[in-house]
DNA sequence: AATGAATGAGTGTTCATTCAT
DNA sequence: TATGAATGAACACTCATTCAT
């Protein structure tokens, strides 16, 4: 009595799943109770038991959404090697594996509702963790600078732009996750996002930053 | 006879415009009819009438949202000068106005809903063109290497990284426009954009691509 | 001036014909209006020009098709032969083509619409004129009751019995009207109808009318 | 959990007693479904969570109105005696009983209903059991026929019409329901029907059909 | 006189939410 | 606690009818 049975656990978390599943396809107005309660396998009144109001529920599955999402990209990036024998290797596994996590269903539905409903949920403002994201691929980016292979003068704008460099294109042409980019293609943009990546941020002979480096040009 | 009155065209496109501003803040399933209608100062039949249901009013003023942000951004990268005096500036406005056009009150709406219920109306998809405008974008990059003010090997693949250097991480610091970003954060953004693309496409001494370049590092 | 132009006629003929039509297999509810106008090629105020509202075109179409019918049937009487070589044959004549009329798509949609609609639309009680049917016809049956082929004490009577006894289950069976019976279904109706008739109201020869001639045995 | 609640069975019955009524009155496009969840005092989802939409409603309402119909009739026919005492007064007592089936309020309503709408709902085709009537009725005019106190070569069709003589008037007097009509007259229509039937099936001592008998004279 | 366009009033249907068991 | 059933509040859509040209 003090703690509900084993039951109820299972049962919020089918219900979570469920609205996650839902909600990621029809987004929130669209999203409909009674499917999610179908899909868990629980009668409609004990969604409403659980978690208060449809809203509620919205909020909690994407926050579950979200924090998997964030887990896995938070994943990749801990996972690259600070002193890699080949960095562009590095960086073109990293840049796969974080296409892979926008890409994926589950996290390109995240993302597609969050930007179409976002507006309307200032709950779920600070869930999306891109910031904590940026700064561990910032201080990764940086630990590569301090040996030597990378000239990164601003390691928080190298994280940005890296992540745009490989992400930006394959989220915009898959629509946002709605279709599957080839293999081929998946590569092909990480690889030339790394390419360019590199060639901006490649050590430089005379150490000047990029942006000196073109205040000679413009 | 041989034309509608004025009146007609009149409401059409005020029933258009108040669609595009009721969708592009409620989505889809939340906007609502009768809002549309009142805001357009029209009976709601007056609605149906014109547009034969929600879905396919929705569809139109998704479309003329979309056809006014495309028109936008092609007059954007149509104004820029090919032979500039200042490269480093013709990009850093460019880069300014584009970020404009995504950030704008309208064209990030249409973003957010074009994103969020874009798997739900098929019949948006050809609507933007993205790829147009970056065949625009590429065509004068590759006017600009050949007179040797920037090394460009690949040009729609420049364009493309252009485009995500200064405007991916406007939209995703906006939270998809739903936020206004203040001026310095903006120009800042595209400033260090515009530096990072130089810096990759600047011209080499010995001519090598972006990619055999960093061939020698990795 | 003093008169509408032809078209004027042709305008109102084409009105009431499409709403009969229309009212004739839809019912008055679910006829529409847009479709009235649409069938006779007008515009919709054109129909409300000339006939005030739904329901007095409702009526006025219904009044045109009863009339046609009533016609129809009162020819199909009046046609009938009082001093027949062949009894026989000219009831079954008779009857078939009293179940033509019924069976007929007009008439028996005006039946249909009229059992359905006749208790909301009192204006039409008085239209279809059975009972004028009935009286020609019981005046053909006294003519050949005197002289002496039919036994006929009661000749309205007679002449009700015989229209029940040889249209009564071709309209049942049809679905008054729904289905179309195969012609041997519709002889054989007719033909055992008019067998029972003329057994019923066969000459007797101790002058008994069919009630005394019963009185008998029961 | 067993067996649902009473108030369910009773919320289901006074839901669908209720459109019959409605139905009944108005038809199926002017049956008005908050007039029907207010008389049956629900809610009008109840009567969707129910039936699914108006239509299911209808003909499960109308089914409910020729079951009962049905149930009625084939219970007059069955209490007839097939070895009456007084077989005039066995069919009078028969006509009237059938007469007082189509001329209910209810059963004239079904009537008035089937007959206009039942182009539009297939669904109710098979649900007039009016052969099953004629059959049930022809037995037992054959079971008289094997006593002797009927000439009935085939009873089928000698079923069919006698309830075409006794009840085809008095449904198209009564305008198919909508006006009563008095006892008086209803009384004489189905005396006289009765009188016709007798005289045309009366067992004939030479033992001929209705129609050979007939034959001689046309 | 005829029409394209507009509208007020209404209706079927849905769905988040709650009641009663 | 969990649920089958019920409901209030909305909303999309229709259509007879009228306005303005």
């Amino acid at each position: 009595m003090t703690r509900p049975p084993v039951s109820h656990r299972d049962k919020v978390a089918a219900i979570l799943e469920a609205a996650l599943e839902v909600f990621g396809r029809d987004g929130f107005a669209e999203g409909n109770v009674d499917d999610i309660a179908l899909r868990a396998g629980v009668a409609k009144p004990t969604v409403y038991n659980r978690f208060g109001d449809k809203r509620a529920l919205f909020i909690e599955a994407m926050k579950l959404g979200l924090a998997r999402a964030n887990e896995r990209v938070l994943a990749v990036i801990q996972a690259m090697q600070v002193r890699p024998g080949n960095l562009r290797g590095e960086l073109e596994a990293l840049g796969l594996a974080l296409v892979g996590c926008v890409a994926s269903a589950e996290g390109s539905a995240v993302i597609r509702v969050q930007v179409g409903e976002g507006a309307r949920f200032p709950e779920l403002d600070g869930e999306n963790q891109r910031e904590q994201h940026l700064d561990l691929l910032a201080g990764k980016l940086a630990q590569i600078g301090a040996v030597g292979q990378l000239h990164i003068v601003d390691p928080p704008r190298a994280a940005r732009q890296l992540m745009a460099l490989v992400t930006a294109d394959a989220l915009a042409l898959s629509g946002y996750g709605r279709k599957t980019l080839p293999a081929d293609q998946l590569n092909e943009l990480v690889t030339t996002g790394v390419d360019t990546f590199l060639a901006a941020f490649e050590p430089r002979p005379n150490a000047r930053s990029p942006r000196k480096a073109q205040r000679d040009i413009g």
